[in-house]
RNA sequence: GGAGAAAUGGCAGAGUGGUCGAAUGCGGUAGUCUUGAAAACUAUUGUACCGUGAGGUACCGGGGGUUCGAAUCCCUCUUUCUCCGCCA
């Protein structure tokens, strides 16, 4: 959600910025700023005729002390009229406040200046390249095979326990995915995050928090009987923990990190593309967050691009990492960078982290302030990346390491699944 | 799930329907004293909205109500604690 001031004072400019977007809806930003101007002269209103309410309340006070009952009961003629007109008041500026934020909400973030036209995944700019795209022998295949022919995972089992799209991992499957995860945070609490194991349902205003509510609830599992989402990454219970907390500057950066299931419905993505792990309903992963000083963030932005780095470096993998464009930039976004592994039996890069700064658009809605040297409350900014997602990582390990012999464990992940081969 | 108790500022803990945004203690910050520290003393110490400012307004778990006036009374929801039941 973007700051109420910085929407009055930058109208023009954020217009400008949006239509990097692709943002069709700039009214928006116009109606939001004539609502506000209603709402704030409704409250100059509602506030003068309170502060006269209350002081004849006080006068009406002192003459009962002194038993002046007559002239009290004059005051208190005059302050019932003031009542109803308070009451009207009251109402008015409630429904300009909802109002106001009904609109706000439906503002996405401004992009960074960076970030470039573009109106899909094909105008996002590759920024950097590493690993090498391996040459795989001429039977090989593709994962789903490669997980169906070594008894790592099954589709169909999970369709009969859960639904498409809900994979069941078993034997060494099962075991890699085990042994990713530990390394993920390993790796990210050695980069100094703490590690959380939070809850993987959340209530509205969690979801609310990190913007999946109300932009997103339609990819959001809803347990209705509870009203609890069931979390799409653990950015949301994550990044919550801080809400409504107001930090010491000392104690920024607050670097946190999780393992969770995700929980994506996915509503009407199907097609050759999703085949495999390449998209399914539940997955595991390995989030970091920050919360930073809002000079800081890009920062640790870099930092976060270049951790998420070296685990694919670590894991061997080809990989590119991409800036992404307007029209791709996720609503709460600011920027965003993509990182894609190529998986080689597909032949197709598969994404596997996006790492974003959302500024203050988070934090506003989750009020996550620091003091500043003034002693005022600020805004931090929170950040966060996948580091990483598991399911096409898997897939790509299993395809660009598959040999005749059997599938071969990167180094790095050997000491954690006790094997060096699938075969 | 059943019965009871409670919810007040960072924490602890007062609060009679009428200057209560709220006593007091602890903690925090600044200062005095000290070579330094501790102790002691003094002052200060919530958040948000509106206003150029003076200042105004809201908030004592959430929502609603009674009243001229509510932290204080009523209704309702939520949460926590205790006891019982169930259970990994």
């Amino acid at each position: 959600m973007l700051q109420l001031n910085f929407v009055r004072e930058n109208a023009e400019h954020i217009k400008k910025k949006l239509a990097i977007r692709n943002f069709q809806n700039v009214d928006i930003v116009d109606e939001l700023i004539e609502v506000d101007r209603l709402r704030r002269t409704t409250q100059q209103k509602r506030d003068a005729q309170l502060s006269e309410s209350k002081k004849l309340a006080s006068q009406i006070g002192q003459l009962f002390k002194q038993g002046k009952q007559k002239e009290a009961d004059v005051l208190k003629a005059k302050t019932t009229e003031l009542k109803e007109s308070n009451k009207t008041l009251e109402h008015q500026l409630k429904l300009l406040e909802e109002s106001v934020k009904d609109r706000l909400v439906l503002l996405p973030n401004i992009p960074h200046d960076s970030v470039a036209p573009g109106n899909s995944d094909e105008d996002n700019v590759e920024v950097k390249a590493g690993g090498k795209i391996p040459k795989l022998h001429k039977d090989a295949t593709p994962h789903w095979d490669l997980m169906e022919k070594y008894q790592l995972m099954s589709l169909e089992l999970g369709t009969k326990i859960a639904g498409a799209g809900f994979p069941v991992f078993m034997g060494k499957g099962a075991r890699l995915q085990r042994a990713l995860v530990a390394f993920f945070l390993d790796k990210a609490t050695e980069a100094g995050y703490t590690e959380y194991i939070p809850p993987l349902l959340v209530n509205e205003t969690t979801a609310f928090g990190t913007g999946q509510l109300p932009d997103k609830e339609g990819q959001m599992y809803h347990v209705t009987g509870d009203n609890l989402f069931m979390i799409p990454t653990a950015e949301v219970p994550v990044t919550n923990v801080l809400r409504e907390a107001i930090l010491r500057q000392e104690d920024l950066p607050v670097k946190m990190t999780a393992h969770s299931q995700c929980f994506r419905r996915e509503a009407g993505s199907y097609g050759a593309h999703v085949r495999g792990l390449n998209r399914v309903h539940q997955f595991e992963k390995v989030e970091i967050v920050q919360v930073t000083h809002p000079t800081k963030s890009y920062e640790a932005l870099d930092e976060m691009v270049a951790h998420v780095e070296s685990l694919l470096q670590d894991l061997e993998l080809p990989y590119r990492i991409m800036r992404l464009c307007g029209g791709d930039l996720g609503f709460t976004s600011v920027l965003t960078y993509d990182f894609e592994v190529y998986s080689a039996a597909q032949k197709r890069w598969l994404e596997v982290s996006s790492v974003s700064n959302f500024e203050t658009f988070q934090t506003n809605r989750m009020k996550i302030r620091y003091r500043d040297d003034n002693k005022k409350t600020q805004l931090t900014h929170s950040l966060n990346g996948s580091a990483l997602a598991l399911p096409r990582i898997l897939a790509a390990l299993l395809e660009n390491n598959q040999t005749p012999k059997g599938i071969k464990i990167p180094k790095a992940l050997q000491s954690y699944t006790g094997f060096e081969m699938i075969g």
